[in-house]
DNA sequence: GGTCAACTATGACTATAGTCATAGTTTGGT
DNA sequence: ACCAAACTATGACTATAGTCATAGTTGACC
């Protein structure tokens, strides 16, 4: 590796832990770019040469949380077990990593928000966390339906995009919420709803 | 009426007024609020008097807009239909009001899921189009669960959350979509779907 | 119609994200 | 070792939302 890369990596890493204590400390919206460059040690223009800007940083955070958890869920996807069951199990991962920094997570779902809306990003760049619970989702119901573990009829983009909203919605609720809900058990049972079925 | 209220409604109409062609025009990003004061005839300082943030004024506008659709709901909530049909039917009065102005959606749908998270306000004063909806269908399950229209197994505000978030995502897909899909259609058979459920 | 309290308007000022021309550094080729 | 090109850092500068002390206006009461 060379130095410029060395450096790079370095000056990337230093912005990053030092702005972790300090949103931890103050919150994000109370620090400041200027305060972030200074205990790093850095020019504030150089923040931009990593960060285009500080909502950046923020999603550079959620990627680096997002990694952690997709490591469980892509285990759960392998299990041999009922695509109901399949799909619960991770949206539970998600709801656990989320409780576990309410705070980020709050923060990350307006920027996933504000994201899925400028829709320059392509399906493949788009880190988003909404949009790639989705395409899990709609992979693992396609499997489902293979398997005639769900029913062969449904628009199975429809019924993805069903599930995502009932995450994001639960999601919301919970943040909203100051802490008596617990969001994976009230995910695990919307989706049973969803698959039995509410009319009479 | 005195002559402060009569000039107090003056001055908050031309605002209204001056920023809703701006943002038309240019964009509510793109549009300043130095700009919109000069354009009214006001003093920066007293646009701040009638909104506290420039995202204020776009709520205004949500607010403005949903007294109309709301009209056409409650005529929709007075019907002697089926269940399932009046959800369907305020969901998509909702659609067609967010499908005819998509630029003023986008930005109102951001600023209701950062206020959904400030739990500041309490069900009442929260003008929260999200929230709002979520009441509404949660008085219809109520409703329904009476006439025997939906299981009465169900736990009625689970149910409302599934649905207040079918809309929420389905939105946010239709708005991340150039066009292509009818945001009204779209729910219309999520909401199908969700009372045949989907399980084998 | 004078007076005072309550309300409202004002615009200079502050805080902060983000830009950009310039200066400095690293690299690969000779 | 030197040079040019490519890359990176810098911090003064800009743009803009929002504040606040002050000045001006209105209304109620005598």
């Amino acid at each position: 590796m060379s130095l410029r890369e060395k450096k790079k990596i370095e000056t990337k890493n230093k912005i990053f832990e030092v702005s972790g204590r300090l949103f931890k400390d103050k919150g994000f919206e109370n620090t400041t770019v200027d305060e972030i460059t200074k205990k790093a040690g850095i020019a504030k223009g150089t923040f931009f040469n990593y960060f285009p800007t500080k909502e950046a940083l923020l999603l550079y955070f959620g990627e680096k949380k997002e990694e952690l958890v997709y490591d469980l869920i892509e285990n759960e996807t392998m299990k041999n077990i009922p695509t109901k069951e399949k799909i619960k199990n991770i949206l539970i991962c998600l709801a656990d990593s989320c409780e576990n920094d309410k705070e980020l997570t709050k923060l990350l779902i307006l920027e996933h928000t504000k994201c899925m809306q400028h829709s320059c990003l392509g399906p493949d760049e788009c880190k988003n966390s909404l949009y790639r619970l989705n395409k899990l989702v709609y992979a693992l119901l396609e499997e489902g339906v293979g398997n005639k573990d769900v029913k062969s009829s449904i628009d199975v983009k429809m019924v993805a995009d069903i599930i995502t909203g009932i995450h994001l919605y639960s999601l919301i609720v919970w943040l909203k919420s100051d802490g008596e809900i617990s969001f994976s058990n009230s995910i695990s049972e919307k989706i049973d709803m969803l698959f039995e079925g509410i009319g009479v």
